[in-house]
DNA sequence: TTAAGTATGCTTTTT
DNA sequence: GCATACTTAA
């Protein structure tokens, strides 16, 4: 392995300094995910460690597969008994090899944010709460912050105070605990804090991984927690062969617990540090530094650092002041389409998911291929939770919940009436509700459902069988044809449609699931092993960089990307900096760390760009340009203002309605940005507010609000 | 018990 | 606007 000539003298450092502690502080793009795949290699290759004494924690299972690819292929290393994995799938696979030691079996199921938020109305009724006075979203956030620092609910008072509000929290977290644990579930957050509960309490567990992991690597360091923190400490802190990266001015998730003190504190946790600064950016010219630099060093608190490149460029950064949101999306797809032969070197970065929307329509009208990563996880639509609540119950029969999500469903004449029943039978024998499903004296119980439910439960008796027998993929075929699932959203309606093309995506995917599975590690999966893939994906992992298409996401997601091409755009107060983050100046500066990592995602040329105008699902929101833009010295910064309406066709058309006052009338032709053109059947009300029911001209019916469409 | 119709909340960022 | 959660009638 010849490091000189691959590497330069800071990234070789980083890669030869096999032990004791080591802080990297590596700027954007200066060749953070080389020096980790290198350094393992030279671990492996050159030192002769074995690979299981070996762990890498990475920010996303793509990034864990990257680099057992690059393992593979550049460096002939067999990675079957590495350990690499983001935080939560290495927890998860800690606690389900240790379950003995916990209050879960091996098979326990995760709960993602919609199944915690369906639990948690079950709290609240339970217990008689009033979502109106503890909103879900701050209960669900004050229990998660409470897992990330290790607060079990019965020590919630020795680190909260006591009052009204904090009482009732306490009585949800020990309630809300308690039914996961009786369900045999974790949520994301209990994967951290079990694991890090585990280590600490447990000598002998916490030996063993001290032992087995001589080596660990942690990157993205700047975005872990306490339960994050402890973890590797637990881990690490006798034999300190801990190399942690991270770049304090990338830190943007302190909101779910990530503390930027880890990384600031890191020469003071562990003993005689090598701290080793990569500063050369081999990724963006200059001109794009400079503005990025002169961003950045507004912020406080950070260690001082100045990133620089050889790459020269003469074109600065443009920016361009739009009247409304439409004429942003236009604006930046029209100039999207002149780099039309190379679509993917083009991302959209935005900071609220809800603003894919708009470009989404744009592409779909000038027919432009694009690909958005992250926002509503496919695993999350209903067609599909309700797939998986079967396969969770197959895993996990403790799993109440997802069994009383598909007991009625598909309709099958279970109610709530005999829900109650079956309910408080299980209650007074003291059983599971799925073995109060399969018990014998249950069906003199129910009375008159009692057939309905005997069908259920030898169904579900076959298919846990053939659960265990069949292959994945065919056995989810199976499954999918006996419940007729299908057959359920069969119509005309698009909605349907889509949920029958999100089955059948299902089906596929699953099938290249356990493909890849048995190429990686040589067997099949089994049914546990592909639910908690699916769980554990990030927005990432479904990232397809060779996919000729342009790219729409989040600044959170753009983290450790790079393209070409960077438009950044919505540069306004309210959206950034976020109307939602200008409590502190700790978010302040969280807001503008976030503007940073998306300037220094682009390699050769960034476009900024702000509305006046922005409408919301409520109303129209007046901007002004984001505070951050006036930080960012002019002479590296080319203004625009483009303020007219983009297409004079639409112009003409805001005209005319002006005039008229969008009247409409039965019999109007007129055309929809989604579903074409249409004759208007009905109108009930007036202009913007009419609700029309519309035939369109390729046979849909719908009914939708007068601002949607243009007359013709 | 269920389908169809009506009301409501939603939007910060993610594992 | 959209999707779900709840209400009502059959």
């Amino acid at each position: 392995m010849n490091l000189s000539k691959l590497l330069n003298k800071q990234q070789q450092k980083v890669v030869e300094t096999i032990d004791g502690p080591i802080l990297v502080l590596a700027g954007a793009g200066s060749g953070k995910t080389r020096s980790v795949i290198f350094r393992t290699a030279y671990l492996i290759n050159e030192k002769k460690i074995s690979p299981q004494n070996i762990l890498v924690v990475t920010f996303t299972n793509k990034a864990a597969n990257e680099l057992r690819f690059r393992l593979k292929t550049t460096f002939k290393i067999d990675t079957y008994s590495l350990w690499v994995g983001t935080f939560h799938s290495i927890c998860a696979r800690i606690l389900r090899f240790e379950n003995e030691a916990t209050p879960y079996n091996s098979n326990f199921t995760i709960y993602d944010a919609v199944d915690t938020k369906s639990l948690l109305k079950k709290v609240y009724k339970k217990l008689e709460i009033d979502p109106k006075k503890f909103p879900f979203q701050r209960v669900i956030s004050i229990m998660s912050n409470q897992k990330n620092s290790l607060i079990l609910p019965k020590d919630f008072f020795l680190f909260n105070e006591e009052n009204y509000f904090t009482e009732t929290v306490h009585k949800i977290y020990v309630e809300y605990q308690k039914i996961l644990i009786e369900n045999n579930g974790m949520d994301f957050d209990d994967l951290l804090m079990n694991t890090a509960l585990l280590l600490h309490d447990n000598k002998i567990i916490r030996q063993k991984y001290q032992q087995k992991f001589r080596y660990v690597m942690i990157d993205e360091y700047q975005d872990t927690n306490y339960a994050q923190f402890k973890i590797v400490n637990l881990i690490a802190k006798n034999h300190q062969n801990l190399c942690v990266v991270g770049d304090d001015d990338q830190a943007i998730y302190s909101w779910r617990g990530a503390d930027i003190k880890n990384i600031l504190n890191f020469e003071k946790d562990y003993k005689n540090v090598l701290t080793v600064k990569l500063e050369q950016n081999y990724r963006s010219p200059q001109s794009i530094l400079d503005a990025a630099n002169c961003l950045i060093k507004n912020n406080y608190s950070r260690h001082q650092k100045e990133l620089w490149s050889d790459i020269k460029s003469n074109e600065k950064i443009e920016l361009i002041e739009y009247k409304n949101e439409r004429d942003e999306a236009d604006f930046v797809i029209q100039k999207i389409a002149e780099f039309s032969d190379n679509l993917n070197d083009c991302v959209i970065l935005y900071r609220t998911n809800a603003q894919s929307r708009v470009f989404e329509s744009a592409f779909m009208r000038k027919n432009i291929r694009y690909q958005v990563v992250g926002g509503v996880n496919f695993y999350q639509r209903k067609e599909i939770k309700d797939i998986l609540a079967y396969l969770k119950v197959f895993v996990n029969s403790q799993d109440n919940e997802s069994l009383m999500r598909i007991i009625n469903f598909p309709p099958r004449g279970i109610g709530k009436t005999s829900l109650q029943k079956i309910t408080n039978f299980a209650v007074d024998n003291e059983l599971k509700l799925m073995d109060a499903v399969q018990s014998d004296g249950i069906l003199k119980y129910i009375g008159n459902r009692a057939k309905k439910l005997e069908e259920f439960s030898k169904k579900m008796a076959k298919w846990q069988k053939e659960a265990d027998e069949l292959d994945i993929p065919d056995f989810i075929e199976k499954l999918i044809n006996e419940l007729e699932l299908k057959d359920l959203y069969y119509s005309d309606d698009p909605q349907d449609i889509a949920r029958i093309e999100n089955i059948e995506e299902f089906m596929v995917a699953s099938q290249e699931f356990c493909e890849n599975f048995q190429k990686e590690v040589g067997e099949k999966p089994q049914l546990t092993q592909y639910l908690q893939s699916i769980l554990l994906q990030t927005d990432l992992d479904n990232y397809d960089e060779n996919e000729q298409s342009a790219k729409l996401m989040t600044m959170h997601n753009a983290k450790g990307l790079e393209f070409e091409n960077v438009f950044i755009v919505g540069l306004e107060e309210g959206l950034l900096p976020h109307s939602r983050s200008l409590e502190s100046e700790r978010q302040l500066e969280e807001e503008r760390r976030l503007f940073y990592v998306a300037i220094t995602r682009a390699k050769k040329r960034v476009f900024m760009s702000f509305a006046q105008t922005r409408r919301t699902f409520a109303d129209i929101l007046y901007n002004h340009e984001s505070c951050f833009l006036k930080e960012i010295d002019e002479e590296f910064v080319q203004r625009k203002n483009v303020k007219r309406d983009y297409l004079p066709k639409r112009k003409i058309n805001v005209d005319i309605v002006l005039e008229n006052k969008k009247h409409f009338r039965i019999g109007q032709k007129i055309s929809h940005s989604k579903f074409g053109e249409g004759v208007v059947l009905s109108v009930d009300g007036k202009g913007d507010d009419a609700k029309l029911t519309i035939s369109f001209s390729n046979g849909v019916l719908k009914k939708i609000i007068g601002t949607f469409v243009r007359k013709l």
